[in-house]
RNA sequence: GCGGGUGUAGCUCAAUGGUAGAGCUCCAGCCUUCCAAGCUGGCGGUGAGGGUUCGAUUCCCUUCACCCGCUCCA
């Protein structure tokens, strides 16, 4: 099949609920989304994941949940501060936009070669600014953080001393962040407001390279086990001219999306830079003491950084797909079912109430164990239709016949094939395959 | 932010300086209805603000948003 064009998938995600344009009613407000009832199921399955495959089924990660609002010296101390800050400046002749700090010729333009255009620098920070208490003043300016990574740098000791962990160890965390992006879009793929999983990985300084490589390999493993196309995923690894200031080594996950390949998810070694800075800047002893070789030392940090929100959206596309059956084309969404919004569909094929009934007690039934669905407008084929656009793995119908053997019939969305369950072998049936 | 493109119903697309239409979707009703069936009815729109004009969706200005590029990197 063709592969799905950007607006073909944000017109999906609009017209069935999962991503909204922010303040739309207003006009909208540029580079905000809101998820939709399913966007945010989606979104959350995605999380959740996430979750459960770096903390939970793990003995050496834990998680936290730290603020979005810090001490301004955090950002200090990490370089965000001052780094996130570039001075920017505009060739009029050709339009380039430049960072002033990079060139070599702070008055010729490298992009087109002409000189004496360029407009005045204008300072951009990237962080969101904000003030604690009701007087604005420069006192009591905090940031919006700009990644979760910091708020887990300075709760390593809190975590560490009330865990009783031993390195290796890694402290996990889901959440928000906001940057002051000078140009975002893509759909909801560049953001100012975005939702971050991270982890940091303590370790020995001489084992990180082993933990680089092996998370790595379990990163893009999860994005494969998640039923993610292998062959639209790879692993970009940067030069060294293009690491972050923290980073002494970082490999990308990118993703083929419309436009080409992206990235979603970030894989870097931040050495001992954070600990040591938040050490210097803050007082407080942040070295780790092994007991057994009797020395102290600042841990190494191996940091998995993915984009919550595009990291969805990848699946999305990913699992786009058009079939065409009888000179009439089926969207499906093929979702791994861990990720489908809803779980199931129950269906009575008619709209009597003498069905109506036995629906809602199955569909209750199921409730307990996963999101499900009602529908009971319009012909059964649309329905399933309807189903199979928002990725829903199985349907199951409700029939007259229902009424007299105690069984429905179940639909699989991927192969359309139906099997006759008896009502209350259903929820085993559907365990098995979800 | 700058340059280029775009903006008419939920979606796709018509039309016009003089009452804005259609198809699909959606909703209600009929139909023992298993892969977007049919019939009847219904909801619903010129992104926002201002100007020119007797009258603006159409012309002009401003603004908002989206797409592409510069930039950035989760």
């Amino acid at each position: 099949m063709t592969e799905p064009t950007l607006e073909t998938i944000s017109n999906l995600a609009k017209r069935r609920g999962f991503v909204f344009q922010s303040s739309e009613i207003y006009g909208g407000l540029r580079s905000a989304y809101d998820y939709g009832p399913l966007g945010v199921e989606l979104l959350r399955n995605v999380k959740d994941q996430w979750w459960k495959a770096m903390v939970q089924s793990r003995s050496d990660v834990v998680g936290l949940d730290s603020a979005i609002l810090q001490a301004r010296q955090v950002w200090q101390a990490s370089g965000h501060e001052e780094v996130f800050t570039d001075p920017m400046i505009e060739c009029r002749n050709c339009n380039a936009r430049l960072r002033l700090d990079k060139l070599d010729d702070p008055n010729r333009c490298p992009t087109c070669g002409v000189s004496g255009q360029f407009t005045e620098p204008q300072e951009f920070n990237l962080m969101f600014r904000t003030h604690m208490g009701p007087v604005e003043s420069d006192d009591n300016m905090v940031y919006l953080r700009p990644e979760t990574a910091q708020g887990i740098f300075i709760n390593y000791e809190n975590v560490r001393r009330t865990n009783r962990l031993k390195l290796p160890f890694g402290i996990a965390q889901v959440g928000k962040s906001f940057r002051n992006e000078i140009t975002p879009g893509q759909f909801v793929f560049r953001t100012r407001e975005f939702e971050q999983m991270e982890m940091e990985f303590f370790c020995r300084p001489e084992d990180a390279d082993e933990w680089f490589a092996y998370w790595l390999d379990e990163r893009m493993a999860w994005y494969v086990d998640l039923g993610m196309s292998e062959e639209k995923l790879r692993l970009r690894h940067h030069e060294s001219d293009e690491l972050s200031h923290y980073s002494s080594g970082t490999a990308d996950v990118e993703f083929m999306f419309p436009w080409g390949w992206d990235e979603l998810e970030g894989i870097a070694n931040r050495s001992d830079f954070d600990l040591k800075q938040h050490s210097e800047h803050s007082g407080e002893d942040l070295t780790y003491f092994d007991q057994e070789a009797n020395e102290r030392f600042f841990p190494y940090v191996i940091e998995p950084a993915a984009g919550a929100t595009r990291t969805t959206f990848a699946f999305l596309i990913d699992a786009y797909s058009e079939e065409t059956v009888n000179d009439d084309t089926r969207t499906v969404l093929k979702l791994d079912p861990r990720l489908s919004p809803y779980k199931a569909a129950v269906l009575p094929l008619s709209k009597k109430a003498e069905l109506i009934e036995p629906t809602e007690k199955l569909a209750a039934e199921l409730r307990k164990r996963w999101m499900v669905e009602v529908d009971i407008t319009q012909s059964i084929g649309r329905r399933y239709r309807r189903q199979d656009e928002i990725g829903t793995p199985y349907c199951v119908t409700v029939d007259f016949d229902s009424l007299e053997d105690g069984a429905a019939t179940v639909r699989s969305r991927d192969t359309m094939e139906q099997d006759r369950v008896s009502l209350d072998q259903i929820p085993s049936y559907l365990a098995e395959r979800l």
